[in-house]
DNA sequence: GACTTTGTTGAGCGGTTGCTCAATTGAGCA
DNA sequence: TGCTCAATTGAGCAACCGCTCAACAAAGTC
């Protein structure tokens, strides 16, 4: 309720948008769930956004900042170090919401081009991130790895494909096994280690 | 509109719903889609099922009916053939419907128990499918494996992972580039060949 | 042909959604 | 103090959803 500056306003309603699809997914929220969040009138957020856009826009935010603390953020830290904590948090519970977010964002791209072109460009940077990782370890001489940008893709890859099958409820395939398998591909695709 | 049996009724409204989710989506696809495509008043398919467990079987029906075409009618032919002709058609364009099935029925699974039952039931056939290729792929030696229960998980996995890259609109990551990082999954986990 | 049974109809209910807009509030300034 | 205008309100619109239910129509039975 308090009044504000527009600039001030935007970002408490970014930051409410990203507290809301981390609780209830980009499909389930909705923009009464971020006003209410904030203690402010229903129609207030059109008044700045887009459903669209700002959902786009929270989930764009929310990925990055993931992406950056568990890999970009960590250029200067041992590459093995890095890729091992990765691999031990993938599938923590803490996790869910993260992924959950992915694999809505690729349904929902279907029919929402904002957030179609959120993902691809949040899919890119990971995929960066992650082959530079891969090339420092490389050159380090940490493991074999002959084509980071290729592993990197499919490593990507079935981090996605293990977090789906870890989400559906009644799951058919436990954290631990999920971890399991993702630590023997990384091995596959590094060589050595990991 | 002509008078059916109660059950040849069902038989049509559940082959209705199944071309109405491969054409819109598990999460896009709603009851008056499946009752216009059949020609027939709205109010006919609440008395048959509840669009819940409709979905869930059209769901069920539809990726039990792939499996077999894939996987499980194939017995009777040479494992390599069977594995090479997966990996070849995975991502072809008449497959998306399917990958994007598989998309949705992750994430509806956290709202709707009965395809996230559907969805780790079929999961689970999947699973058992490829397993027993690999099986029978080692034990006539085509290929080593050490353990194709283990090796069949993670190749669902980067199937999975893979196709929802795809799927993005934009995708970052090509038909192609997809098919090739799947073979390259296949034969780390295969040793040689495929 | 009368009567029961059952498949079928379709208007509409109750609920949800993103978004609109006239009215209200209050901070900044003369 | 009075004026201005942007920030904020919240009832409500229009569209959509799954599902209900009284009414109707066609077999089946005697």
């Amino acid at each position: 309720m308090p009044r504000l500056k527009g600039a001030d306003r935007r970002t408490l309603i970014l930051e409410a948008a990203e507290r809301t699809i981390l609780r209830k997914g980009l499909a389930a929220a909705t923009t009464r769930d971020v006003t209410s969040d904030l203690g402010v009138a229903a129609g207030l957020l059109a008044h700045y956004f887009s459903w669209s856009a700002l959902r786009a826009a929270a989930f764009s935010h929310v990925i990055g900042a993931d992406i950056e603390r568990s890999v970009t953020g960590r250029m200067g830290e041992a590459p093995e170090t890095v890729l091992s904590d990765l691999v031990d948090g993938a599938f923590s519970v803490e996790a869910d919401a993260l992924w959950r977010l992915w694999l809505e964002a690729t349904e929902l791209g279907s029919s929402d081009p904002a957030l179609a072109d959120a993902a691809s460009r949040g899919t890119d940077r990971w995929q960066a991130g992650l082959s530079s990782l891969l090339a420092r370890g490389r050159a380090a001489g940490t493991w074999a790895c002959p084509s980071p940008d290729e592993s990197s893709w499919r490593i990507i890859a079935i981090l996605l494909g293990l977090a789906g099958l870890c989400l559906i409820p009644g799951s058919p395939l436990s954290r631990d096994a999920a971890t399991h398998h993702l630590r023997i591909a990384v091995r596959h695709e590094c060589g050595t280690s990991a």
